[in-house]
DNA sequence: CGCATACTTCGGCCGGGGCCGAACTGTTCC
DNA sequence: GGAACAGTTCGGCCCCGGCCGAAGTATGCG
């Protein structure tokens, strides 16, 4: 009776709150072994097996073996793109304890999304940027190209963006900002940025989550190429 | 524990097949009664109720009432998003029956999308208006802005397109086609366009569903301006 | 080889929620 | 007013699926 494609199959899969959880963390970009997603879930080590073989059958989190360990990524783009929009239109969490709050202020300042930077770190690059007329402004779920290759900020970070146009994936994406409700620079330019940030020590990641810390070195080499990174001054001017 | 938005609590609602079925119907960009949804997701009006009571309390959806009908609808862009964003990770139903396939070709070949045009159709209207540069090459995800507000398909339609660009909505925006598997044009712009085709009687809603069918005028005035619908040419040739 | 660790499978418990029919409210039309 | 129709609320049924603990498999380490 329906030619539809299916959505409730995924959605029925994020709907329930432990996977949910579990692919939040790994909207992170990192992969994680079962164990630590368990944990993240708050569910027994059984239970989450069960819910990883769910996820990877449905072809949203692929697995790699690695030893004794399996360790789950989401299993592309497309599927991180899902999340991100369902995170848009999700209720946001009313802040309750103090360390929640200086947590939730340090992702909004910087945390990664999947595989690209995201928070109010992320869009000072993308301003420069589009200030720059490097790239054109962002809008939520549309393409853009990449005009100027030979961007101060592309060749410190020593990025060849040629082959990163030449890829299929599309290029510069906004992705909706559920803290700051502004497209931010996703997409294969946003993916090879955040790698090449952290390759060259201008940040690292969190120990645990999905937080993002600057370095003092990207802080002054990022204030070089114009961007400022207003970490303490602006404290949550929400 | 968790610091994140409760992503689980839409996508559970997603989740569920007959509200997935009512809102992929509402997807189709009309309001609709509660018993046409009924209908539509298979199950009785009092079980219909209920779903549709959940839906807009979490804010999907949103009720108007006319007389002894209440209309729904989806409540914006951002839920039409998620929902679109769903459809493309969602398994692809395998085509059985011959009625089926007929009504997925035509589907393919031009449906509405929330509150634009989606399909083979749409595609070849953005190529257009890209072709001659009035708009950027689509990008899933990510924003553009109409380089020529004068372009001859604007005022064809006698569209104004400066308080379009005025708006905060995303102008022009990609969104993910299930069926070609490539971004269509989504954002206000596309949302301007598709509402003038149908006010100049280019084309009309099909009496149920999503489809949409180009009219003989249309038809003309689209290939007058560069554009070409190969409806029966092209015989599915996915 | 044997112990520890990482993960999976199985059996069983239990609660949530989707479904319906019946009864109730409210609107339209004659 | 009364009949017809749209929609909602309520009570009850039942099954799906999430949870666990215990047992089973695989890997790594001493």
């Amino acid at each position: 009776m329906e030619g539809d494609a299916q959505i409730s199959h995924p959605a029925m899969l994020i709907g329930d709150p432990a996977r949910a959880a579990m692919l939040m963390a790994m909207l992170g970009g990192r992969s994680l072994p079962a164990s630590d997603l368990a944990a993240i879930a708050g569910v027994k080590p059984s239970t989450a097996s069960e819910h990883l073989a769910r996820l990877t059958s449905a072809g949203l989190v692929t697995a790699t073996r690695s030893g004794r360990h399996r360790y789950f990524t989401l299993s592309g783009p497309d599927t991180a793109n899902a999340i991100e929009a369902l995170s848009a239109i999700a209720p946001r969490h009313t802040v309750q304890s103090l360390a929640q709050s200086k947590s939730a202020a340090q992702l909004g300042f910087a945390r990664s999304c999947y595989d690209h930077l995201a928070g109010a770190a992320a869009l000072a690059i993308a301003d420069r940027l589009i200030h720059d007329e490097a790239i054109a402004p962002l809008e939520n779920g549309a393409n853009g190209t990449v005009a100027a290759t030979g961007h101060p900020i592309f060749t410190a970070l020593e990025m060849d963006v040629e082959p990163v146009v030449a890829s299929r994936r599309p290029l510069v994406r906004g992705c909706l900002d559920w803290t700051q409700r502004r497209p931010h620079l996703a997409g294969a330019l946003g993916a090879r940025l955040f790698t090449s940030i952290l390759e060259h020590g201008w940040a690292e990641r969190a120990r645990t989550g999905r937080g993002i810390r600057f370095t003092a070195l990207g802080r002054s080499e990022l204030r070089r190429l114009g961007v400022v990174l207003d970490d303490e001054s602006s404290p949550a001017a929400r």
